[in-house]
This record gives C-alpha cells, structure tokens and sequence, in this order.
DNA sequence: TATTGTTATACTCTATAACTATA
DNA sequence: TATAGTTATAGAGTATAACAATA
C-alpha cells in the first residue's frame, strides 16, 4: 500500500498523516525525506549496538582499519568525512578500549599509522553478527537485495 | 602506491577510492551511505539559502505553516521529529524575524497556536524559487523523475 | 493528575584557530 | 614554509528534568 508511486508536481495528495498535519508540501523536499530515513537507521543501528556501547564512527573506523592497517590517522578521518581534529578525541577511546594502536611511522614521524589490535579483531569478529543482522532487517524493510542495490546507487549519485 | 598489506579473507571488489584506502566493507553499511548522501544534500541546501540565513528547519517549519495554519507548538515540533523544548528556541527565532506568530488559543489556554504572517509568506515566496532550483539539481543529479520517485518510495520504507 | 510551553542543563557533533614536532 | 597531529573553544543539535499555567 504506497500513496507515492505518482510524481506529484502540481497536484497535490491529501497527505494527511497521523498527527492530522499537512506534510505535503515538505515532503516535496529531498533532503527531508534523506534525513529522516538516515536518523531512522542510525537508531536502529544504535539499538542494536546498545549493548556493545559503540557508537556508528566507531564501528566505521574499526571496519575501515581491518583492510587499511597502518593507514595515517588523517587519511582515515578523511575517508570518513570527520575533521582531523575531531577524530582525535575517536581514535583516543578506541586506544583506550585497546582495540587500535597509533604507531609513529619511521618514515615520516609526524604522522601516526593506526593499527586495529587483535583484541580490536576478537571484539569486531563479536560484531559482525550484530552488525549482519542490522544490515538484513534493513535488507526486509526495503524489501529485497536489488531494492536496496538501487537505493544504494541512487544515494551515490547525491554524493558529490 | 598502496604499501598496506591487507588480509584478504573473503573476495573483496577492488574498492580503491580517491585516497586510496579500501572502503569496501565500511560501503556495505547502508546508514554510512545514507549519512554520507544526507551530509551532501543539507550542504547543497545551506549553500543554496546561504545569502538568506535560513535554517533547513526554519524552512521547514515555514513550509509546513502555509498548510496548517494555526497548528499546535508541539504538534509542529513533533511532525519535524524535534522535541519540543528544543522548538521553543526554533518558534522564538521566528518569531523574532517576524514570520510567525504565536497565539494563545482560546478553546485550550496552555497551547500556542502558530500562524505564518503575511511577512512570512512574502518571504516564503522569495525562497521558493531557490528551492525549487535547488530540488532540480537533485533531480538532475539522481537522473530524473521516475530515480526521484524510486528514492523516495525507498527511503520511505527505511522510515518508521 | 496530566499536558503545553518553557527554562536550564548536559552531552554529542562539528568547525576553526593556533600550537608542536617534524619535514 | 608546509604538514600531521593535537589542544582549546565555540556553535549547532539533541536529550532530560523540572517548573508554571492550565486542563
């Protein structure tokens, strides 16, 4: 049951919605719909990481490292669109958790080379489980692998 | 010239991205695709309203008014998924522009009913060609229409 | 008692400037 | 001079508790 398979340019659906509100117009906005879509999966996701007490980042940095040991810190704060600054303070608690290591590198010793350590493999491996699962319910919502292909293609072309 | 030595335990695509880390398993994550895409498209936005001052919430709000004029605070605030002690602050700046107005209601005298003025809908109207363009390059972007219609219907299913 | 709007507060995320140590 | 990491700080956004007015 989807009232939406129609472009809706000028006519106007009665999209009355349960808090008995007018959201017609604003759901015209791309960007609406993208946000509330993207707060609905982080919670999900942190729910279903609630009990690991990790946050979305985290988990990002840990998955990047598996396949990037030694990557500088500032090539990995960029990949992940977080501020050189900002991702001291994520790479910190991860140190602290002892799942990641900064090493000087020898060739150049300003840079750190972040290593995932094994514990951070031991407590990932306990992850991705967690993580699959998430990932399928998603999969069901969105109501099959070449649905959610298709999503995925579509958000690529938003990203510069 | 990647030197990182990385463990190949499952058959990975060659995910080489312009830094040259391998992203392939942290882009499997269908939240970090969606925020990454949200991010771009609330820049695009600001970019777009940057000579207006204009907040996508205070938009929003704007947008939501023209159709439901004299809707409750909260019931504002609850539709655009903000609690509404963090609305107050959002009505106040409003309020302040001169482009809503809150009013006690006579029928209930706790609830402030919320009037977009005729200030507000001038001005609505000065923005509503920056949006549209705005939401045609997004379309352009996606690939047309029927891309647009596809994202939405997706991403409405990712939404509770 | 319960609800609406409000205030106060804290915590996260993000953005910017400036410092240090290296190059 | 320039770069990588760091520190400090300020601004958003968000979450929670408590209060006054009203129901």
């Amino acid at each position: 049951m989807n009232s939406h398979n129609m472009p809706t340019d000028s006519i106007a659906e009665p999209a009355e919605a349960s808090d008995g509100l007018d959201h017609s117009m604003i759901e015209d906005a791309v960007g609406y719909r993208l946000r509330r879509a993207q707060l609905s999966v982080f919670q999900a996701f942190n729910e279903a990481f609630s009990s690991k007490g990790l946050r979305p980042t985290d988990f990002a940095v840990l998955l990047l490292l598996t396949r990037n040991q030694g990557a500088k810190q500032s090539e990995v704060a960029e990949a992940l669109g977080i501020q050189r600054a900002n991702f001291v303070a994520i790479v910190d608690g991860l140190e602290a958790k002892g799942f990641v290591e900064r090493r000087k590198s020898e060739l150049d010793r300003r840079v750190q080379s972040l290593h995932i350590t094994d514990a951070g493999l031991t407590y990932l491996n306990e992850l991705m489980p967690i993580w699959q699962e998430h990932e399928e319910r998603l999969l069901a919502r969105l109501g099959g692998r070449q649905a959610r292909d298709q999503l995925i293609t579509l958000l690529d072309r938003l990203y510069d």
